[in-house]
DNA sequence: CGTACAATTGAGAATCCTCAAGAGCAGTGG
DNA sequence: CCACTGCTCTTGAGGATTCTCAATTGTACG
């Protein structure tokens, strides 16, 4: 069953505040409102944009979340990173104008679409939201380098804490439980991501279990002792 | 011996069409020369600018090269990656104004200085230069992007053989010679990067001495089968 | 020429992967 | 309501790659 419910606008977002309107003035956001597409919500799965396809609009994540990844030549498929509400997707076209990589729902999820033709023109006449555009492009930089760290010379018992802490970290600067949460994505996903296979990513959430840091019920993530995985998490840098 | 070489700024400089100037009108290269600050020359091993402290400027290479690190809380260093002529430094600061990891100089270096008060008036004073900035940004997301597919489930052999590649392409980009070239860093430091051990790197240069595909003498380069360097590359995106 | 450091090479050990089978859960249809 | 199917996740055993430790060679620099 699907209700239709009002839309909701950057006024009324409770994302505002870590997303695009950060910052800006009332009659600003109201001008970054206008430009604002809302599309249709996306079913789990569904692509949003591929990699190769020209880049005509930036995504702002309003609800769900999203993976995205590279193919490639060998066919293959890496894992780049997952994004939650209130983070931007496209932002590795800014270069040609071209995704580099696909990004596809991994639920039922709702994006705000920014057409770059409006967008650039009001960055342009807004020098506060050009301001927070390079926060956040820093930010996203800052989170890949973290990522190169979680990938570079870490065992798979550091990484898979690491990522259950990262995750917990996200979640709660977006009001959610620190301690109890979801995991949107397989374990396959995970696996790809953290460049471990699926059964080492099962030992490794088994082992965490038994070391009574976790508790793990299929997708659901409750952290029990926090200070023993940031133990064995901390190796990573986590500004 | 050390000449006092004329100081060669942004209308003279081969790179300029790789770097900040690429776009831009006389007059607007011209305003951007009025800012660029030029540091004395680094020599090895000199630090940069430090993980933590106040971003003051960003800083494009002028010649020479880097290595840029993030230290984590147990006191280890992770490479994040490797920067060239023509590249600039600092990006990853702009989400909070402080820099998220360190940079040193591989080599003696000279970098153009970009004071972070004027560029950023000089910005919004420029569009062009603010577009060329963006490019330059989307070029680092997506560059991190190929980093983290390198380091991401991938063989020690793919990983090396990656690296030269790449390595390759950027010498090509800067109108060196695509089959020749020195390594500005240690074996250490790519293993550091690569997420190997020096001795795994240095074994996966010895068997691709053996198949042919280069020669290695000391920190020079040759590759003398490319299309056998890309077959074992192979699954790397590099756009 | 000798010292210090970087790089290579070898042997054994540990981690993680591969292959294989089994368990848990959701959806379908009789 | 329950078996049946398909999928994801877990668990086990053996094997391969990479790491660790140790010794040797090579190169740069005083």
């Amino acid at each position: 069953m699907k209700l239709t419910q009002p839309t909701i606008t950057c006024p009324d977002c409770k994302l505002s505040e870590l997303c695009l309107p950060f910052g800006l003035q009332k009659n600003e956001v109201t001008q970054l409102v206008d430009i604002v597409k809302n599309k249709r919500p996306l079913q789990a799965d569904e692509l949003l944009y591929g990699q190769g396809q020209a880049c005509e609009s930036l995504y702002a994540i309003k609800s769900g979340s999203f993976r995205s990844f590279i193919t490639t030549l060998a066919g293959d498929e890496q894992t780049i990173g997952f994004y939650l509400p209130g983070e931007l997707m496209g932002l590795d076209s800014l270069q040609h104008g071209r995704f580099t990589c696909s990004t596809v729902a991994l639920e039922t999820a709702s994006v705000c679409e920014l057409p770059l033709s409006h967008f650039n023109e009001l960055c342009s006449r807004i020098p506060r939201l050009q301001t927070q555009l390079m926060r956040i492009l820093g930010k996203e930089i800052a989170s890949d380098h973290d990522k190169i760290v979680l990938l570079g010379h870490r065992s798979a018992k550091e990484k898979m804490a690491t990522f259950i802490l990262m995750l917990s970290l996200r979640y709660t600067a977006l009001g959610f439980s620190s301690t109890q949460f979801n995991l949107s994505m397989g374990r396959q996903d995970i696996a790809n991501f953290l460049g471990l296979t699926v059964e080492t990513v099962s030992r490794q959430l088994t082992y965490l279990s038994q070391q009574g840091v976790i508790t793990v019920k299929q997708r659901g993530i409750q952290i029990d002792n926090l200070d023993l995985l940031k133990t064995i998490v901390n190796a990573c840098p986590l500004h």
